[in-house]
DNA sequence: AAAGCCACTTAGCATCTCTATT
DNA sequence: AATAGAGATGCTAAGTGGCTTT
């Protein structure tokens, strides 16, 4: 089947399509041609389906497009205006927690299914009753219930597993220190023991076995949550007087400000970022904002600037790093290792958990993907006034460095985020949230997998409904009805709408246009080809060829009708009308779930498919990576060729290279022997035959297996494996195949993969089914 | 219904670190 | 011991999708 889902050509990846700019330009022309399509459009509906009484999205959308964009990219003004409108943000907030804190005897939906949450289950966690080690009573009162229908696994003995956690959690817990089983909140005092003994409680913490406990049921993500907050970027450390940067041919020195965001731009120099025209003018734009008056006056040419010097200094700084001592390693090292231990981890309930980013992002040059209109703009330093906490109320508030002040501290427990603050160049909220090992993140991924599995149960029940649906009076349904089969078959993403000029502009499948497809009723010996050609997630290329049903062919046609390069295919569609649709097929159902469901049953398939119990382990673990690569073709899963490819490629040539000329001389010298032995035929020169005749064998297999290696390494070239590995392929799958041919978890899992999937590790047997 | 906001997952690239090779 | 190359980890951008506000 990877056959049949691999994309035609190879792909190639371009950050920029050459005709990119043009067709940007070209869509205001379009967007000006469409009101009269959709008046087309709506009387074609009507002649055709009586009875259609859609609303018009196509006119919302073309409305929307051509709102007045501003032009002002500023981030003063966005820092502006964010501001205000955080004020606002920040007064609902208040109102949003406070009301979350009342028991409402409400429905909530939680992996996919909706309970009745008591009031009662609520009441026995009043608000100042967020113990700090509840008892595991208390904490059983508000996780629910496993689910028997929704996970397989089980969890044996609940009770007895639980009481044992109990005690376990007590030594867990860092600040708490009575041994006693019986109470829940306990003074601290065991301050130092985690300095003391860190490394024992984070193995113990490693062996928490989450997946056997019950889980909230209310909406809650915990019950405490306490942390030491971000650490900041270090401040800005001014260059030597030596180094200087020269305006027009002068030496000039720089204010701090100014400087500190020029040798943002003077790291970058060798990146061909540096050169583009967006960038330099972003760039230019942000930085003169920087500069005192004297400096605005005097700088206001680029090109006239020369950050060569500045450059050279930080190449020779990174050299000196590289150079440095063992022992100097060693201490930054440590140093490193002594934040991680403080600031990396955080107690939530009565566990010490990792944090996946507690570093705030430090300063520089936004480098956006692809054609990114904002790429250039100064990123600006996160200060502990940008900053929101989130912990629990009894939990030590983090305290922000000193002489400073936190934006606001906040005891949200509806969330899982420790901390957040609202970037400049797009506005959006960044968060401290916790690494993929933790409880929060892994019983997410386990419930994203079942509900894939569900899927599995009625996907043939939906396959058959949007076949049927191709042929509907309705024009929205039709669309509704193809688009789904682009990201059932082809694992498209469900494609968002996105602000114009704010981003790239890429696309997904409902936001596909009529510029990204051609269609061609006969393409070499295939009837009804559809060419898929656009920029997705991070501007990555998907270019695929494929037959279609002639029905969906019929309908594309008729989506096309009448409309110009820049207007969308499916203008009756977009990612909310289609996912409440799905929703009300399956609970749970959105249009990503088809990606999760695709790529983890393709690796089921395949591995039933290619390996064999006989295989030698190294032909086996070939197996699972090219099952992998099924996967990650199908996803569109694309790396840049590593910079040293070609290198490292061509090393690999030359070494083939001299296997074959070894080759044939060893063939040579074998054919020498042969006719000696005909000329003699004495046992001396047949011996000589089958020592010659052995070593050509050998050197064929040594060739065959570089010949072997090149070939991975070449197929390897373009696609990452990682991303599907880590994101859409249920490990418990891996974790099935691994003991079912008994290969070592460590040779499909490193240390990092082995943590994030512990639960699956645990607890799938050789038989587990998709 | 659209727009906006928010929280969270998914993504590829850069850099660091370990390991095999010379 | 030095070095290259591979693999692991870190970083942060760019998606999805739910919910709220307009």
């Amino acid at each position: 089947m990877s056959g049949e889902r691999g994309h035609g050509d190879s792909q190639v990846k371009t950050g920029s399509k050459g005709s990119d700019t043009h067709k940007h330009k070209d869509k205001h022309k379009d967007k000006e041609y469409r009101h009269k399509d959709r008046k087309k459009d709506k009387e074609r509906d009507k002649l055709k389906h009586n009875n259609s009484e859609h609303k018009d999205h196509a006119e919302k959308k073309n409305r929307d497009k051509e709102r007045p964009k501003h032009t002002d990219g500023s981030y003063e003004k966005h820092g502006e205006k964010h501001r205000e409108k955080d004020k606002d943000k920040d007064r609902r907030r208040e109102d949003k927690v406070k009301s979350s804190q009342v028991a409402k005897p409400k429905k909530e939906k939680e992996n996919g299914y909706v309970r009745d949450i008591s009031p009662a289950a609520i009441k026995n966690e009043p608000e100042e009753d967020n113990g700090f080690c509840p008892s595991p009573q208390h904490n059983k009162a508000s996780r629910r219930k496993s689910d028997e229908e929704e996970f397989v696994y089980k969890p044996k003995k609940i009770k007895t597993e639980h009481d044992k956690m109990s005690k376990k959690r007590k030594h867990e817990c860092e600040e708490e220190e009575d041994d006693n089983d019986e109470e829940d909140i306990k003074p601290k005092k065991k301050k130092d023991k985690n300095v003391t003994e860190g490394k024992k409680s984070k193995k113990d913490e490693e062996k928490w076995k989450w997946w056997e406990e019950e889980r909230y049921t209310d909406g809650s993500k915990w019950r405490f949550l306490g942390h030491k907050g971000p650490v900041f970027a270090p401040p800005y450390e001014p260059l030597p007087d030596k180094v200087k940067f020269y305006y027009d041919g002068k030496p000039m020195k720089l204010g701090a400000p100014a400087e500190e965001v020029a040798t943002f731009f003077a790291k970058m120099l060798d990146h061909e970022y540096t050169t583009k025209d967006v960038f330099r003018k972003n760039f230019f734009k942000d930085w003169r904002k920087e500069m005192t008056s004297e400096e605005k006056s005097k700088i206001t040419d680029l090109n006239k600037c020369n950050f060569t010097e500045m450059n050279e200094y930080f190449k020779a700084q990174s050299e000196a790093r590289k150079q440095m001592s063992k022992e100097e390693k060693q201490k930054i090292k440590e140093e490193n290792e002594r934040i991680l231990q403080e600031y990396g981890f955080c107690i939530m309930d009565n566990h010490k958990e990792r944090i996946g980013n507690f570093r705030i992002e430090p300063p520089g040059l936004f480098r956006g993907r692809g054609d990114h209109p904002k790429m250039g703009m100064l990123k600006r330093r996160i200060r502990p006034e940008d900053i929101i906490i989130n912990c629990s109320k009894d939990s030590k508030h983090p305290k922000p460095p000193p002489g400073t002040k936190w934006k606001e501290v906040r005891h949200d427990n509806k969330v899982t985020w420790l901390a957040s603050w609202t970037e400049n160049i797009q506005g959006s909220i960044k968060y401290i949230m916790l690494n993929p090992s933790s409880r929060i993140k892994g019983e997410k991924d386990w419930q994203k997998y079942e509900t894939a599995r569900r899927l599995k149960k009625c996907v043939d029940r939906i396959r058959t409904q949007y076949r049927e649906d191709w042929k509907s009076k309705e024009m929205r349904i039709r669309q509704r009805a193809v688009a789904l089969y682009f990201i059932d078959k082809l694992a498209l993403r469900a494609g968002n709408e996105k602000e114009e000029g704010e981003t790239a502009d890429t696309v997904g499948c409902c936001s596909l246009r009529v510029e990204h497809i051609n269609l061609y009723p006969k393409l070499d010996d295939q009837e009804f080809v559809v060419e898929f050609d656009f920029l997705g997630k991070d501007s990555i290329r998907y270019y695929n060829k494929i037959p279609v049903e002639k029905r969906v062919f019929k309908n594309l046609q008729l989506f096309l009708e009448n409309k110009q390069p820049g207007d969308d295919l499916f203008d009756r569609l977009n990612t909310s009308i289609l996912n409440k649709h799905l929703q009300e097929l399956m609970d749970g159902l959105t249009a990503k779930v088809f990606r999760t469901y695709n790529a983890s049953i393709t690796l089921q398939q395949q591995l039933k498919e290619l390996s064999c119990s006989d295989d030698s382990l190294p032909a086996k673990i070939l197996s699972y990576n090219r099952a992998n690569r099924a996967v990650a073709i199908l996803c569109n899963h694309q790396r840049a060729p590593p910079k040293t490819f070609e290198k490292s490629m061509q090393n690999l040539q030359t070494k083939i290279d001299e296997k074959q000329k070894q080759l044939s001389a060893a063939r040579k010298q074998l054919k020498g022997a042969k006719a000696e032995h005909k000329a003699s035929h004495d046992d001396k020169s047949k011996k000589a035959v089958e020592v010659k005749r052995k070593a050509v064998q050998r050197i064929e297999e040594q060739l065959m297996k570089l010949q072997v290696q090149a070939t991975d390494r070449e197929e390897n070239k373009q696609i990452a494996l990682g991303t599907s590995k880590l994101n859409y392929l249920d490990p418990r799958i891996s974790v099935a195949w691994c003991k079912k041919f008994g290969i070592p978890i460590e040779k499909i899992y490193n240390k990092t993969q082995r943590e994030k999937f512990a639960w699956a590790i645990d607890m799938a047997e050789k038989d587990f089914e998709f």
